[in-house]
DNA sequence: TTCTATGCAAACCATTTGCATCCAT
DNA sequence: ATGGATGCAAATGGTTTGCATAGAA
């Protein structure tokens, strides 16, 4: 009984930008990041299946943050029979190998993107368009240890999103 | 149709520490907070009813961040009629006036406290016990300024969670 | 063959909404 | 009396689960 299906970890430790992060450092990091969950499953004595791989690939495909919804509609095209539950039971998995990552726009729903190696990064939203820019806060990295040592909290990973109105919107006229 | 009920404010918008804060300097900050909401209320032509100031009252009792539910389970004690709608529909109108704020634990869920006059404070949130350990990380209001230069962004507000184990759960053993 | 993974639909859960009624002004 | 506010129950919408079946090893 040690691992079937997705390993059921709490949804607190998977949403949010981990410490560290995976380690691709070739140029072909797509190519890595399939032959990693591919490894990854084996490992766990999982199956690497087909609606895997699709769902996967997707997400590599794409340069926007995804919402299972938006995941699913596009990947029936691809492939008619999979499921919804599958999506979310993939990305599920892809969190808990730190293959992909989720930014909560503060409706109630996750967006994904895929998790390699660069600095975390931090989101700003723009609450009028949805729009989401990344940056760096090479600050929030500090207040862990700061964290650390004035309260012994040990900190895992964090998640920061700044809200507001993007150049575009403001431009458009939006207050 | 300038203002019935809660102004039906976009979620995003509320849903994170804003930047500017009640500005309450008094000793009996509770009073205050009370009046607060009763002269906004009257100001947009809605009404201080009684169960606004049950739900409201509760808040300011407590030193937790609540659910929704929680505070519905609650309230529901103190006043046997009163719904589960209005629980939310008060809450929004507290968040919208900018005298509650709420922390996503990531779990879904909404989590409530009353926002007065102190630093724009942020959390670290144990996943193990859910705890919460309020903090100020001064940087998250540079960066702002910062994004602003750098992407034309106007930042409103943000939300910064650092997730991890406190000292507690660590010393239980947890992992 | 064996046991995991899947699709579907139903279940869940937090939150929102429609509506008849209630109540503050 | 007027029009916003309430409670209830039903609706919503994202996500999860139960179960019979499909499929990888």
């Amino acid at each position: 009984m040690n691992h079937k299906q997705a390993p059921h970890l709490p949804q607190e430790i998977v949403l949010f930008a981990q410490n560290k992060s995976v380690g691709v450092g070739s140029t072909n990091w797509r190519r890595d990041i399939v032959a990693k969950f591919h490894s990854y499953l084996v490992d766990q004595g999982l199956r690497p299946t087909h609606q895997r791989h699709v769902i996967l690939t997707y997400l590599l495909r794409s340069t926007r943050h995804l919402s299972a919804d938006e995941i699913f509609k596009a990947v029936r095209k691809e492939d008619v029979t999979i499921g919804k539950a599958t999506v979310f039971r993939t990305l599920r998995l892809l969190e808990g190998c730190k293959l992909a990552r989720c930014v909560m726009k503060g409706n109630g729903t996750a967006y994904y993107e895929i998790h390699w190696d660069r600095p975390a990064h931090d989101h700003a939203i723009c609450v009028s368009c949805g729009s989401i820019q990344e940056f760096e806060c090479m600050d929030c990295q500090k207040q862990q240890d700061r964290l650390a040592s004035k309260f012994d909290f040990t900190a895992m990973g964090h998640r920061h999103e700044v809200f507001g109105h993007c150049a575009s919107c403001r431009r458009a006229g939006v207050t």
